[in-house]
DNA sequence: GGAGGAGCTGAAGTGGGCTTGAGATCAGGC
DNA sequence: GCCTGATCTCAAGCCCACTTCAGCTCCTCC
């Protein structure tokens, strides 16, 4: 804003250049903002200039993405950066390694998937003996009228965080 | 439909029964046979009649939802198995090794990215000299006018088939 | 035979993460 | 000065996997 600093052309970055650079659409840059993820100075004209260390919130972003990370967690650990400046190197690593966790986490996740599907293609499911993935009905109506469910709730985010739960 | 054995009314579930045993909600039940992913016999008032057997999708679709297999996707292998009857142990055994290569496909995704963050971690990426995760826009600058992108597409679901695409 | 819980249908709503569209303004090269 | 392409805002739309709702019918038990 009152930042003393003179704003060279050079010095940062229309959204086209921001696209061209992330390969992330302008709909989604405006999105972004939007949610308060990134910020941009604006032209005489009202258009947006961003400064160019915004390209490393972006490429955070996009980090998160292919990490499995909704916007909403992106935006819990953004809002503890600071937005008119490089991040340090402390917080980059803050954040690396909370998203490293969640990384070990997903990946415990699926091992224990992949044994659990292994188990059955060996033990050959759908007799339906010993199967872990396969929950057997018999089973469970033996169990008489408790709900013994299957443990699988309807969205994928509280899914995770069921499985973890259980994992744990 | 023109099956020759007598229905019993041990021999079938009521929506109900299916919720109690499975877990899953009757709308999402509904939603299911709106795409074909399970069927039910009607009885004399219109009201959805289980085959036991069913309780076996209705897993199969679970077990898919834990790897993060779209419904369309499992729709497309759910095309390959009987509906009317119980699948052979062939059949379940062809459906979990597929779903086991998705498995460690994801993994190694998993394990790349842990590389990816580790590497991070260790070499305070914020000064942006070799760092795989973080693109630096100066590096792409340098590069030229070509549009060097970070190479994330947007959608989860595209990005799973751009993955299938290239493993297949 | 009556009460009340279970089930039916079709349409609309939800949430996340955007995209698309309309209609207008801005920026920069000739 | 003008033309063209870049950008702006706001609203609406989209996809997925469901859920919710309204209004009605069915089934079972007393």
């Amino acid at each position: 804003m009152s930042v003393s600093v003179p704003k060279e052309p050079d010095d940062t970055l229309t959204i086209g250049d921001v696209v061209r650079r992330t390969g992330v659409a302008a709909s989604a840059l405006h999105y972004y903002e939007q949610l308060g993820l990134i910020a941009a100075h604006r032209s005489a004209g009202n258009q947006r200039r961003y400064p160019r260390h915004m390209i490393r919130r972006i490429s955070l972003i996009l980090v998160a993405k292919r990490l499995g990370i909704g916007l909403a967690d992106v935006r819990e650990v953004f809002a503890t950066l600071p937005m008119e400046t490089v991040p340090t190197v402390r917080d980059w690593q803050r954040v690396s390694r909370r998203w490293h966790t969640r990384l070990e986490d997903r990946k415990r996740e699926i091992e224990q998937l992949e044994r659990e599907l292994t188990g059955c293609i060996g033990c050959g499911c759908l007799s339906m003996t010993v199967c872990q993935l396969l929950n057997p009905e018999d089973e469970l109506g033996a169990q008489g009228p408790g709900p013994r469910r299957l443990g699988l709730s309807a969205d994928r985010r509280v899914r995770q965080r069921r499985e973890l739960d259980v994992l744990q």
